[in-house]
Parts: C-alpha cells; sequence; structure tokens
DNA sequence: CTGTCCCTGATT
DNA sequence: AATCAGGGACAG
C-alpha cells in the first residue's frame, strides 16, 4: 500500500512528465466519493492550465497549476499513478492478465478501476490515476485556499524528530503504533513501516506511548526516517498492489523485518514473529526483540 | 479512543 | 458464499 516512500517514488517519477506540460483534456469515470471535486467541475477547473510543480505531503500528491490553483492526489490503498506506456500485470484488471499470452507484454488501456485520465497539448504521454478500491481521492484547490485534508496533517515524517513524539505521547494512552499511524501527529507513516520502525527501534507495538522514553522516542523517528529513506532508494514496496509509475515493482519488501512476516524467524534472533491486530490495523513484531 | 464504513479482488 | 485487507472520515 502506498505510504511515504512509495507517493514518494511516485512524486519523482510522475514529475517528469507532469511539469511544463499543459492540460487538453480529463476523462474520468462517475461521480462517487473518489472524486472530492466533481468530474465536470475538475474538468473546467483544469483543461487549458499548466503544471508548474509536483510537491508531496505525507501521503499526499500536491500539484500546483499555474493559475496558482492546485490538484490534491491520495492513492489510499491500492492507487496507481503512471504515465502511458507502463507495463505491469499488476496495472491490469484480472480480465485483461487472464487473456495474456504467458509471457505476453501487456501495453495498458484504461479499464473500469482507471478514474482518471490527463491528456496534453504537449507530445508525450498520458498521466493515470487507477484505483481499485476507490480509496483514493482527487480533489481540486483554489488559489490561495487550504484544503481541509492537508491542515490536519501533522509534521511531514521527513522532518519530524524524537521531540515530535516525545510530546505528542505524553498524554496518550493508546499503543505506539496508533499514535504512529495517526496522520495528525506525523504524517507520512502507514502500517508497513510503523511496524519496521519499531522493530528497529526494539519498541514493541503495543506498548502504551505515554511510557516511552525520550530516548526510545528518538530511536523511533530515527529508524522511521532511515527505513522510509531506504525505501524511497529501492522504489517503495510492493506488497499487495503497488507499483513505481513505470510499472515496475520496487524492491523494500525485500527488505522487510516484521511486517507480513507473520511466523518466520527474526531476523536478529530467530523468535517467531507474531501478529496482532490493532486498532483494526494488522501489527508485527517480534516479542523477544521488542519490549 | 475504538468501531464502522467505503470498495473489490484474493483467499478460504 | 463468507472473510479478509486497509487509509482515513466519521460516529458513538
Amino acid at each position: 500500500m502506498p505510504e511515504l516512500p512509495e507517493v514518494e517514488v511516485t512524486r519523482r517519477q510522475i514529475r517528469r512528465v507532469l511539469v511544463g506540460r499543459t492540460v487538453s483534456g480529463v476523462e474520468t469515470t462517475r461521480a462517487s466519493y473518489f472524486f472530492l471535486t466533481r468530474p465536470a467541475e475538475l474538468k473546467a477547473r483544469l483543461v487549458g492550465r499548466r503544471f508548474v510543480e509536483l510537491e508531496r505531503v505525507g501521503k499526499y500528491l500536491l500539484a500546483e497549476l499555474d493559475d496558482g490553483s492546485h490538484l490534491l492526489l491520495h492513492l489510499g490503498m491500492t492507487g496507481q499513478l503512471f504515465a502511458a506506456g507502463a507495463t505491469s500485470p499488476r496495472l491490469l484488471s484480472a480480465t485483461a492478465k487472464r487473456a495474456l499470452a504467458p509471457d505476453a507484454q501487456a501495453s495498458f488501456a484504461p479499464d473500469a478501476h482507471t478514474h482518471l485520465v490527463l491528456t496534453f497539448r504537449e507530445k508525450g504521454p498520458n498521466v493515470y490515476f487507477r484505483d481499485v478500491r476507490k480509496f483514493g481521492k482527487v480533489a481540486w484547490i483554489a488559489k490561495g485556499r487550504e484544503h481541509e485534508r492537508l491542515s490536519k496533517l501533522g509534521v511531514d515524517a521527513l522532518r519530524a524528530n524524537g521531540e515530535t513524539l516525545w510530546e505528542a505521547t505524553r498524554k496518550r494512552s493508546a499503543p505506539i503504533k496508533t499514535v504512529l499511524l495517526d496522520q495528525g501527529v506525523i504524517a507520512g507513516i502507514g502500517n508497513i513501516y510503523a511496524d519496521e520502525a519499531l522493530f528497529l527501534a526494539g519498541v514493541r507495538v503495543t506498548r502504551p506511548a505515554r511510557r516511552l522514553t525520550r530516548a526510545e522516542c528518538d530511536a523511533v523517528i530515527a529508524a522511521a526516517q532511515r527505513v522510509m529513506k531506504r525505501s524511497i532508494q529501492t522504489g517503495g514496496s510492493s506488497i499487495s498492489d503497488y507499483v513505481r509509475p513505470d510499472g515496475s515493482d520496487g524492491g523494500y519488501q525485500d527488505e522487510r523485518r516484521v511486517y507480513a512476516r507473520t511466523g518466520e524467524p527474526c531476523s536478529k534472533c530467530g523468535t517467531a514473529i507474531q501478529r496482532l491486530v490493532i486498532a483494526t490495523r494488522s501489527s508485527h513484531f517480534c516479542p523477544s526483540c521488542q519490549r
């Protein structure tokens, strides 16, 4: 699932095909909660506008247009943003995959899950936003306005420090895992990197947040930043649906220490990795290394 | 602060 | 055919 590293990898690749290009057409699926801004308005706002920048805020992508307005995107759980020409079975519907001969090179064609297609005046690929479960979001933001989804976010995970977590945890009895997933405290950490960071810091996912020491807060943030930076370098984690905008898999799933490794031996001590559910999210940890 | 819900494909 | 996965808004 896309968390900060996957969104950042996406940003870097999509930025190259987006910035400097002028929208000539906007195609969408029918109105749904996926579109915080209705398809008709989205089209009216975007056509004729030129993209000038693509930034990341937590797990959101924020594209700036030449009139000072912005296009806000969230990939949700299964969102995929890519340019035309990307080929990967992960980008195809099950029907399309079944139709493929073994080893056949598939080329992407928009399917029922492709909710947004941007075409441009300038030569180059289209940009597609595909999202099977439709937990992603698209919104247009007028010049000078800030979307409430952005104003709710805490400090970006790559800019946070131990102090950020220390202050946020003092009065919270919820498990530390829950606080790390709270985008209003630190923006960008999701289920995979929360588990990985807590493993590297030696802190059990269930520990009441207020019971962390200052040193442990420093360690957790340092570990979170280390794993996320490393993940960005390797192209993100392709565990379920995520693919890079060029259609290729990321590499970080091979470096995971605990996430989705239930029952496998801990890489440090050999104890079986355990899984339990915290606030409806699956959580993985080493019962020996994490206290 | 935790449970429910949105959605669909994979799995049982 | 029922269950599971999960980001984030919302309800209780």
